[in-house]
DNA sequence: GTCCAACCTGTATC
DNA sequence: AGATACAGGTTGG
């Protein structure tokens, strides 16, 4: 099926694909090619049009309009955390960047994956699960693989998902993928929590038992911004801790300021963690997460 | 509540 | 070359 969608509000199709939030979008020859609703989608923005080829009637222009939040008025967003000159040469030098829908499942498997790895990292290891365990897909006479359900991760073996690469977070995908599976994790309910209702929900622990095992604040911050439209959640890793840090010591306080300094080896405790959170969340608002996004993107590109 | 070592593995750096 | 550090954290003590 091909299409296309009118934009008409700014948007960065490569800014947007580039900044960490979604693992599997490929760049081939000038299209990017991205795996959704059991189905390839193939995406190139030409000005403000957005032209679409997709392997099924399913992925149509309102799916492409849902997951790009493209209803979003970013310009508006834009404003709203413009609360400096931080935030605003980030702001101009990632404009279009924008927050993504994504499936809820494959976000909460793909940021459990995550910790304490690098994004090469992280791609190759959902790669790996994808080609492993995802069903196949036909798309212009190439073979795509679809994310696996949590069913069928439920019923891997360790071994079978350690053999992808993933290490320690074998049994944790596993535990997660059959939480899920079990019902014992109801993402509809979920999401009709608030912000730090649902945050709560997925970090908690029932009758002393993890419900979802390596789900701590950061992860769970990650599947609530990503795919909950829990726009005020601000994930905190190393790169953020370090460019807030950097940019906003008035913030915080001396101590923290002091355990996070540059050289040392970050490591945020959840103490820690919350009390950041809620000290930018008041600073910037209600869309919190796209200045988080936004920042990430400075700070890696060598912030300032 | 807090701190801390341990955790898989790939890649960079010395 | 072989060791060490570190990466989009979390767990269990």
């Amino acid at each position: 099926m091909e299409f296309t969608i009118g934009i008409g509000s700014p948007f960065s199709l490569e800014y947007t694909l580039e900044s960490g939030q979604a693992f599997r979008w490929q760049n081939k020859g000038g299209w990017w090619y991205g795996i959704v609703s059991g189905g390839v989608l193939k995406v190139k923005q030409e000005g403000d049009t957005l032209r679409c080829v997709s392997s099924s009637d399913l992925i149509d222009s309102a799916f492409v309009r849902r997951y790009f939040r493209l209803d979003v008025e970013l310009e508006k967003v834009l404003s709203s955390i413009m609360k400096d000159d931080t935030i605003a040469l980030a702001v101009q030098k990632f404009y279009g960047l924008r927050l993504i829908r994504q499936e809820r499942w494959e976000c909460l498997a793909s940021f459990l994956l995550a910790t304490n790895s690098n994004i090469p990292r992280i791609k190759k290891m959902v790669q790996a699960v994808c080609a492993r365990f995802g069903e196949p897909l036909q798309f212009e006479g190439t073979e795509y693989r679809a994310f696996p359900k949590p069913e069928v991760l439920a019923e891997a073996t360790v071994s079978d998902l350690r053999a992808c690469g993933l290490g320690y977070r074998a049994p944790f995908l596993k535990h997660v993928a059959a939480s899920v599976e079990e019902g014992r994790v109801d993402f509809s309910e979920l999401s009709l929590l608030d912000y730090e209702e649902a945050r709560e929900a997925l970090v908690e622990e029932l009758r002393g038992e993890k419900l979802l095992l390596g789900v701590g604040p950061k992860v769970a911050d990650c599947v609530l911004l990503y795919s909950f439209d829990k726009d005020e959640a601000f994930p905190i890793d190393i790169w953020i801790a370090r460019q807030v840090v950097r940019s906003y010591p008035k913030l915080l306080d001396p101590g923290m300021i002091l355990k996070l300094a540059p050289k040392r080896r970050v490591k945020i405790g959840r103490g820690d963690y919350d009390r950041i959170s809620s000290i930018v969340r008041s600073y910037f608002g209600p869309y919190a997460g796209y200045a988080q996004q936004y920042l990430f993107m400075l700070a890696r590109s060598g912030g300032s």
